[in-house]
DNA sequence: GTCAAACCTTTGTCTTGGACATAACGCGCG
DNA sequence: CGCGCGTTATGTCCAAGACAAAGGTTTGAC
């Protein structure tokens, strides 16, 4: 009842869309993230999105809106706020939003992968991908090669250089490869314990899979609990579980005001000697350090703060 | 913005729940499934829900209340319809749903497995899980323990005697223990090329996850594009990768109307030489055969499938 | 000069009630 | 029985408004 994602046929006889590419409200919803409330308070305020209307007067968006929601959406993920930026052009959003394209001294090597992807090579993309943990070992391969591709398809997607598709592939086969590469090492299991999760409304799992890698590849205990954790349930894990740490992830996409809430009541939930430790895109942008509450704001500092930590309680 | 799930105070003094554990309407609705509208017009219609009010006259339901919704969403997914169910107890409802709980023979192995997830003991449970991999091989493991402990976990789960952080965990380890199976047995790629998916709203992984790994054991050759892909995309996904047949899963929650609707427009829009084949605890529910579509009702059939499939393409 | 409190602006969520599409049900007819 | 059809049950969408909370900015104190 919520999926009206299929073929709808326009009232206006305009050329301008493919009528067959037009969506829904319900489908604007899950393709931006932007819920029915702001599409219909943004057309209120902004005048954009104007979408056309099917013949029982219910919105229709065509693909040019979808594609400027798009890129609006990721330019808000930035911190950019949606009254300065939704009237620009699609193509101005698309210059904001690839300016600072930190393009790695490895391109090369990065761009062999992405053309994988991109010809559909899956056997060869998991054998590519297999031999550089090989050759770079898992802690490498995560730092210097799942970060930049991870973030060279996304801008590719935004640009429409990849299809949603060709993204979900990519997405499949890194966390096929870093599974296996988790079990593998995982062996010895030694303190610290660390409780890997997200809060609800967080779906990205790729970030907690790489946090995972790092600390396995250190010998720390990972307790993975997976995406989209309720505060109240975190602590009763972390309890169950007797954890020494609880390592959070915040996508890009989540928000910051948000994420400083949850963490702080959560440190104030749990018992003082369990640390906080709280890494992702959103953590990246948080100014002020918090209170008890370790900030993560690139997966290189994590060795560090194992090793931090086993000083601290080594004795104990 | 759209998270309120934290403290809120009830505007009355009623002792009748914990302040703590109400819930604002959104969260409501990322818990249940249940949609904001929706959650308004059973209040309109049927009187229930009838949450409290908070100072600024907004809807916070109390736990029971809550539970009660669990109890009915899940009904619902059985086939029942809201209307007919709504007036009932808690218990009622749980009566109802855990009436045709169907214990398999093998129930001892089974409750083994639940314990090590009640006792939160995790390498044990990995251990016991890898265990059964090797001694029933992986087909059997998929048909005979995930299977059923997957359901068992659910009941336990709606019936409270799991928390949500239990379910998630075990989750997460059979998800691992799948994939690290599938990467090993996946070795002589033969045909047919089988792209596995969901549609959108669809996220239940592990279905996907079980069927890879029949599929895997049984040679073919899969290619897994995750959860939630546009009807759009899977097109184009299965004629880049030149795709055999296209494997969706829905979950119980899963609405038939819609299953039904994306599966005819997606055999309208693939190649008629490329077969889908649809299955899932929805698909179980659809009473006829749909034209152009394989129905698979049970895991088990997978392999029948596939064998049938082979003799019918062998010469080509 | 730096920090913080107070204020203004922007932005998103919630509310109500109604309209309406359409799925599911149940009945009567071949 | 199985099929078609009318009826009921159910969910989504719409509109406009209220208001809280986040972000930014200005002022004031130290």
């Amino acid at each position: 009842m919520d999926e009206r994602g299929g073929v709808r046929e326009a009232v206006t006889l305009m050329p301008a869309s493919d009528p067959a590419a037009m969506l829904g409200i319900s489908a604007v919803e899950r393709d931006t993230g932007l819920s029915k409330d702001v599409l219909r308070m943004w057309e209120r305020r902004y005048r954009f999105p104007l979408p056309l209307r099917d013949k029982h007067g219910e919105r229709i968006y065509p693909p040019e809106q979808i594609a400027k929601l798009r890129a609006i959406r990721r330019l808000m993920d930035r911190g950019y706020r949606p009254g300065k930026i939704i009237g620009l052009a699609l193509e101005d959003l698309n210059a904001l939003g690839s300016a600072p394209t930190e393009r790695s001294p490895s391109d090369a090597e990065i761009e062999d992968v992405l053309e994988l992807i991109r010809t559909h090579q899956l056997p060869e993309l998991r054998q590519q991908l297999n031999q550089r943990i090989m050759k770079q070992g898992l802690q490498r391969f995560v730092l210097d090669t799942v970060v930049p591709l991870t973030s060279s398809v996304g801008d590719a997607w935004v640009r429409g250089e990849f299809a949603v598709f060709e993204e979900h592939l990519y997405t499949e086969q890194i966390q096929s490869v870093l599974r296996n590469a988790i079990a593998s090492a995982q062996a010895h299991s030694r303190a610290p314990r660390v409780l890997l999760t997200s809060f609800p409304t967080e779906q990205h799992y790729l970030g907690l899979l790489m946090v995972e890698s790092l600390l396995v590849c250190d010998g720390a205990t990972c307790i993975p609990m997976g995406t989209e954790m309720p505060a109240q349930e975190i602590i009763r894990a972390a309890s169950a579980h007797r954890a020494d740490v609880v390592a959070l992830s915040f996508s890009a996409a989540y928000p910051e005001r948000q994420a400083a809430s949850g963490l702080k009541s959560l440190r104030a939930a749990l018992p003082r000697q369990v640390e906080i430790w709280a890494g992702g895109a959103c953590v990246r942008r948080l100014r002020k350090g918090m209170d008890g509450i370790v900030l993560v704001r690139t997966l290189e500092q994590l060795g560090g703060l194992l090793i931090d930590w086993r000083a601290t309680h080594g004795g104990a």
